[in-house]
DNA sequence: AACTATTTATAAGA
DNA sequence: TTCTTATAAATAGTT
């Protein structure tokens, strides 16, 4: 279809190839987009110049087809980014627990009077003074407990009867 | 280019529009290829015909540019999945760490001598019996330290000489 | 970039 | 579908 017949193969001459590569690229542009209409098919077509230029084509039938990849494409790599920011959060959280965690353990080896070596006197003293204080709420609440085993005792024993007052004596002492 | 012109709209016959299809889905695709071989380019032309049947040319020269582009998708997936386990490993990893510290943190508290309504007469006898132990650790080491602070004063004392005796006694008192 | 002789693609018909 | 063929369309070589 020109002024004599060509042999298909690489056109050796830079600037006649680069003609070439102009209308012809054209003219598929042009036949995919008829095709697209004419045959409601979905076309896309991509071109890479030798010079590494980009065209591309694509129906308005492919338009969705396009969307859909491009969406997914869209959705692969918002969820990408997504999981790494999860991902360094909940990093980040790993480092925060980890740290809480060590310093609660070694506070609570300090309470169970291990590691005490890096103490120094007056630390030793306030820890002292907490598990008084500590031990003091402790006693208070068993006496609490005991009281009011007692008054549920002695209720029952009431409920009982006058007569098993020996028995509640005896469970009492 | 043919007996007659046509305008290029969707042919509503669906035995023309076929035969349509299938000529000029050749003619694209040959003219694809030359258009490769021609001026040495990079062409992938993918064509879906209104029936959902799929037909695709690619230049063999663009096939380095596919296998570039699966490999770079399989890389991506790769990555994906990877992330993916790795986002699992690190939110187990605070849960267990969670964990942990509320247990930690609740035991502590009762070694403070708080939230101990939960607790029963022998959970608090067991406590009352650790925190006795622990203060007499911390007291024992206390008084090591003061022996120590005490051998560390007599130490310079003795250094400085006897005529400060006298104040030695001072401190020490 | 435009022209145009010619080749090529293909619409319509068989 | 395939073949045929008249004709439209594309384009090679030229200006």
């Amino acid at each position: 279809m020109g002024r004599g017949k060509i042999v298909i193969r690489r056109i050796d001459d830079t600037t006649s190839r680069q003609v070439t590569f102009s209308k012809r690229r054209k003219g598929l542009m042009k036949k995919a987009k008829e095709l697209a209409i004419l045959c409601d098919a979905e076309v896309g077509l991509v071109i890479f110049s030798s010079t590494a230029k980009l065209y591309d084509f694509a129906s308005t039938s492919l338009k969705s087809v396009i969307e859909r990849y491009n969406k997914a494409k869209e959705e692969q790599q918002h969820q990408l980014s997504n999981l790494t920011s999860q991902f360094q959060f909940w990093q980040k959280e790993v480092e925060i627990l980890r740290q809480q965690l060590y310093t609660l353990q070694e506070n609570h080896r300090k309470f169970m009077g291990q590691h005490l070596s890096g103490l120094s006197f007056k630390d030793l003293q306030s820890l002292e003074k907490q598990l008084e204080t500590s031990l003091r709420g402790i006693r208070t609440k068993k006496g609490n407990l005991i009281h009011q085993d007692n008054l549920e005792l002695y209720k029952k024993v009431s409920l009982i009867g006058q007569e098993n007052l020996e028995l509640y004596k005896q469970v009492a002492s």
